[in-house]
RNA sequence: GCGGAAGUAGCUCAUUUGGUAGAGCGAUAGCCUUCCAAGCUAUAGGUGGCCAGUUCGAGCCUGGUCUUCCGCUCCA
C-alpha cells in the first residue's frame, strides 16, 4: 500500500500523474506553492482558468439562455450576518468538540457530558449539567475538559478516557467588516458565504418582481464559497475555497417531488452533453437529511477515488424563504394567480424550492480525469511510440485550434500568423513554430487542443492546409 | 483530527556507515528537418520544503513545522 501511489497501474498512482499532469502543464498549481503552499486552496493556471471558464460558461448558458424562466444573478460574498443565522449556518457549526485519540470517534462537548449525565443519580446530573452550562455560555473550553476529565467521562466506543483538547469547529470563514478596529471583535464580525445559496434567496423578491417573473421560475448563480473544512483533501474535489454553479428553483408547495425529479434527471442529461459517461454517473439518495430539505440526492461520479458528489438536488421546501421572512420580518410571498381546480387563484404562499447544486471545481476534476489518456503503439518501423492526450470535448476546451506552419522559413510563417489573426478573434488559437511538427503536435495533446492546422508548401500553391485531430491523430487536407 | 507514506531541477528519479548534488525527459536560443516526441550545438534552472539541534562537517542523524497522497473519521 506504501508504493501504491507511485504505482502507475493504479489508481491512487494514475490520479497522481492526473496531478502532475495538472500542474505541468498550467492546468492548476498548489496556492502560495513558494512559500510551501496553503493546505486545500489551489490557483488555477493558464489553462485551467480557460477551460473552468469555459465549463462556467456552458453551464450559465444552458441554465439562463436556454431557459426562459430562468434567470442568472450575481451576489456578494459578503452577507449580512443575520443571514447566517437565519440559514442555520450559525448554530450548526459553533458547537465545541472533542475527540477521543483510542477510538478517534468525535463527540459535541455537550452531547458527551449530557449522555453521561443520564447515568448519573438526578442531584449530580443537575449540578454536572448547571456546570456545563455555566462553562459553554462563557466558552471556557479548557474548564469544559476538565469537567470531562474530573469525571472520568468515558468513550462509548474504545471505553477510554484519552481525550483530546475541546475544540471549537467552525466551518465559516470570518472576517472583520468596515476599517475600524472594535473593542468587541464579535461586532464587525461578517463571514465569507459558505454557500451562494443564501444570496439568491434574500434576493427573492428583488429577481421575482423586477424581473416580473411567475412560479414556477428558476434563479441561477456561479460563484466562491469557503469552508473551514476540518479534512480537505483529494486534490480540488475538497477545498476550502471552491466555485458553485447552482439553481434555485420556486415552485407552488405540494409540487415540489415532480420537480425534484424533472431537475434530477435534467441535470444527469446534462452531465451526459459534457461527454460524460452514463455508467459514470449515479443517483445516490441521502438517507439522513438536512434540516432544510424534505428530499435529497446526489448525482455522483466514480472519480479516480471512488463514488463522490458531483451535484446535490435537494428538495429545500420553503424553509429559507420562511426562515428569512422571520429574521428580516419582510413579508416574503408570492401571488400566485393562476386558477386552481375550483377556478380561484392559488393566491398567496411562500414558495417552495428546488435546488440544483454542482461544485464547479469537482467538474472540473471529473473532466479532466476522464480526459486523462496515456496511449502506446507501434510504430511502422517497429518502435514504440506513445503521447499523453487529453481528451476534453472540443466545446470547453481551452484552446481550439493550434496554428503550425510546417517549417519556420519559405514564407510559411507568415501564412501562419495571417490564419492566426483571421482566427482569434473567434475562438482560442495558438501559434508555434518552434520544433519538428510531431513535437509540436505531443505538446497540443499534453494540453487538450482538439484541432492542429498544418501550414506547407502546397498552401502557398492552393490555399489549403492541413487539419489534424487530437483524439484519432488523422489528418486531413 | 488519528494513523501510514512521502517531499532533492518544470516532470520522473539517483546520490547509503554524514565529506562542497547528478541523470533522463522537459525548457530556452540556434542549426538541421516537407506531417506525429526522444538528430546536433549551446544555455538556463536546485540555499536538498522550511526552522532548529547534534557534528569539524548534515540532502543523509534528531526534534519541530508546512505541504501532498493513502486508510479511518468528518462533510449542516
Amino acid at each position: 500500500m506504501a508504493n501504491e501511489t507511485n504505482n502507475p497501474a493504479s489508481p491512487a498512482g494514475r490520479f497522481q500523474e492526473l496531478i502532475s499532469h495538472c500542474k505541468e502543464y498550467g492546468y492548476i498549481f498548489q496556492s502560495s506553492e513558494i512559500y510551501d503552499g496553503l493546505a486545500a486552496v489551489y490557483d488555477y493556471g493558464q489553462n485551467g482558468a480557460q477551460l473552468k471558464k469555459n465549463i462556467r460558461d456552458y453551464w450559465w448558458k444552458s441554465m439562463t439562455q436556454m431557459h426562459d424562466n430562468i434567470v442568472g444573478i450575481d451576489a456578494a460574498i459578503l452577507m449580512h450576518p443575520t443571514t447566517w443565522k437565519a440559514s442555520g449556518h450559525v448554530d450548526n457549526f459553533s458547537d465545541p468538540m472533542i475527540d477521543n485519540k483510542d477510538s478517534n470517534k468525535r463527540y459535541r462537548v455537550d452531547h458527551l457530558i449530557e449522555g453521561f449525565a443520564e447515568t448519573l443519580p438526578e442531584a449530580d446530573a443537575k449540578r454536572l449539567l448547571d456546570d456545563m452550562d455555566a462553562l459553554l455560555a462563557r466558552d471556557e473550553y479548557a474548564g469544559l475538559k476538565e469537567l470531562i476529565d474530573d469525571n472520568k467521562i468515558k468513550c462509548t466506543v474504545s471505553k477510554t478516557a484519552n481525550w483530546t483538547e475541546v475544540r471549537q469547529f467552525n466551518l465559516m470563514f470570518s472576517t472583520e467588516f468596515g476599517a475600524v478596529a472594535s473593542d468587541n471583535p464579535d461586532e464587525n464580525k461578517v463571514y465569507l458565504r459558505p454557500e451562494t445559496a443564501q444570496g439568491i434567496f434574500v434576493n427573492f423578491l428583488n429577481v421575482q418582481k423586477t424581473g416580473r417573473m411567475k412560479i414556477p421560475f428558476g434563479i441561477a448563480q456561479t460563484g466562491k464559497a469557503f469552508r473551514n473544512e476540518i479534512v480537505a483533501r483529494q486534490f480540488i474535489f475538497r477545498m476550502r475555497e471552491f466555485e458553485q454553479m447552482e439553481m434555485q428553483f420556486f415552485i407552488r408547495p405540494g409540487t415540489q417531488m415532480e420537480w425534484y425529479n424533472f431537475w434530477s434527471a435534467e441535470r444527469k442529461k446534462w452531465h451526459e452533453s459534457l461527454g460524460i459517461p452514463a455508467e459514470k454517473l449515479r443517483f445516490h439518495d441521502h438517507v439522513k437529511l438536512a434540516h432544510y430539505a424534505d428530499a435529497a440526492m446526489d448525482i455522483e461520479f466514480e472519480f479516480p477515488f471512488g463514488w463522490k458528489e458531483l451535484e446535490g438536488i435537494h428538495s429545500r421546501t420553503d424553509f429559507d424563504l420562511k426562515q428569512h421572512q422571520e429574521y428580516s420580518r419582510k413579508k416574503i410571498q408570492y401571488f400566485d394567480n393562476d386558477l386552481n381546480e375550483e377556478g380561484k387563484p392559488f393566491g398567496n404562499y411562500t414558495p417552495f424550492v428546488v435546488e440544483t447544486s454542482v461544485g464547479l471545481d469537482r467538474l472540473f476534476l471529473t473532466i479532466i480525469s476522464l480526459a486523462y489518456t496515456e496511449e502506446k503503439w507501434n510504430k511502422e518501423d517497429g518502435t514504440e511510440d506513445s503521447r499523453v492526450v487529453l481528451k476534453i470535448p472540443a466545446m470547453i476546451a481551452p484552446t481550439k485550434l493550434a496554428i503550425l506552419p510546417l517549417l519556420k522559413k519559405d514564407g510559411l510563417p507568415e501564412i501562419a500568423k495571417q490564419l492566426m489573426d483571421d482566427c482569434k478573434s473567434s475562438f482560442m488559437c495558438f501559434y508555434e513554430e518552434k520544433d519538428a511538427i510531431g513535437k509540436r503536435y505531443r505538446r497540443m495533446d499534453a494540453i487538450g487542443t482538439p484541432f492542429c492546422v498544418t501550414i506547407d508548401h502546397q498552401t502557398k500553391e492552393d490555399n489549403t492546409v492541413t487539419i489534424r485531430y487530437r483524439d484519432t491523430m488523422v489528418q486531413e487536407r
